[in-house]
DNA sequence: TTTTTAAAGGGGATATTTCCCTTTTTTATT
DNA sequence: AATAAAAAAGGGAAATATCCCCTTTAAAAA
């Protein structure tokens, strides 16, 4: 029976090739190829004629990084399944990767086993997702995107901002060339709309949605 | 020959289970356990009565993290040789584990015959470090900012963390069982320690040297 | 024990934040 | 143009935060 070849590209030699050494005692499974990044698998294929059933892709990578490289495959090679791999639990880099052309998303921290599972189902229905990232997609399309763009005005933005630093309100006024009274009622909105208390409440939460990045 | 026993320590499964099928290639090296977070590693101690000649540890773990489990060690099995195996290149991350008690720090990118020959440079010469961490480290002269956690009184931190909340300088002194004045006197001089004018300054000081999770 | 030092607590003043409610001005809709 | 809705601005007051200078208490060092 022929085996299912997969090629792994991530930077991370020490995984890459620890996984290497995993998959190889998976039964069905056969490691064509360890590369480094996106480009490597561009050359790659632009040298062997060999084209693998599934490719394990990271994210993270230099020179040519996991969306690019799961673009590239779309366009070149969509035959190719791709299945990211990678430790970042934000919905935001899993839906760019599945808009890139992904058809799975595990993390790192799953089991072997879940691993060998997700191939498998990844070979046979053509795509595989964990409960974790099914969550994730399900609680992102309903109500984040709705609260960090449409729901805020371009002045709440910038007063939000100008919050999270060590200026007074009176400041943060003048650089807005707004009365105190005027940034008063955006505080207040802003109070309201994000349940907090206090300027700390309001610092905590830009932070968290990364309005502001430190 | 008996061989050298190592424990894993890496809250990413696949990762640390692909580690461990690497390893067990090694001639000299046999894997003992592989565990997903320092609180593990404490419990297999207590349970188990055998003790490993080194142990890889992660950093970002759950529960109880590497610098954590590294300085649980360093008191309570001293001869227990700790190689840090992190994605983090920076000096700060290092320097803290360095100081915790590994004897050695290697990144996620290395050639696997990398990490066999650490290993045993760790075993014998008891300390590696990459030619990569060792110019990090020879970078970071001034080295004043990383001295924050000594700096820091226990009484100070525990009030920086609570001023990252939304409660009052009062409800903080009760939190803390202190009077209301003497909370202002850790509040007037973490600001002078940290050359902040307000509380938000101590917040975003907070968050950017990770004392505060959100 | 005496001295020193650090931690804890206080008084009182000023600035800032927070709250509640009203008015004016601008913008959009019909 | 008339009306409604949003944005901007304000009054006044209470709660908090910030600042400066000082005393007491407890622990540590001499």
């Amino acid at each position: 029976m022929k085996k299912i070849d997969i090629i792994i590209v991530d930077d991370h030699l020490l995984f890459s090739q620890a996984l290497n050494g995993l998959i190889s005692n998976f039964e069905e499974f056969n490691v064509q190829a360890v590369l480094a990044n996106g480009k490597e698998l561009v050359t790659y294929f632009s040298i062997e004629n060999k084209y693998p059933d599934i490719v394990l892709m990271d994210i993270q990578m230099p020179i040519m990084n996991g969306f690019e490289a799961t673009q590239w495959l779309k366009t070149n090679q969509p035959q190719i399944k791709v299945l990211a791999l990678s430790m970042e639990c934000e919905e935001e880099t899993i839906l760019k990767m599945l808009r890139a052309g992904a058809k799975g998303y595990l993390l790192k921290d799953i089991h072997p086993s879940v691993l060998e599972h997700a191939l498998k189902e990844l070979h046979t229905t053509g795509f595989y997702y964990t409960e974790n990232v099914a969550n994730t997609l399900l609680n992102s399309t309903n109500h984040k995107k709705n609260q960090n763009n449409i729901f805020f005005k371009e002045k709440e933005l910038e007063f939000l901002k100008l919050a999270c630093t060590e200026m007074t309100y009176r400041q943060i006024a003048e650089v807005m060339f707004l009365s105190p009274k005027t940034i008063e009622n955006y505080r207040e909105a802003l109070f309201v709309k994000l349940n907090v208390k206090s300027r700390i409440g309001l610092v905590l939460f830009a932070i968290k949605e990364k309005i502001v990045t430190l």
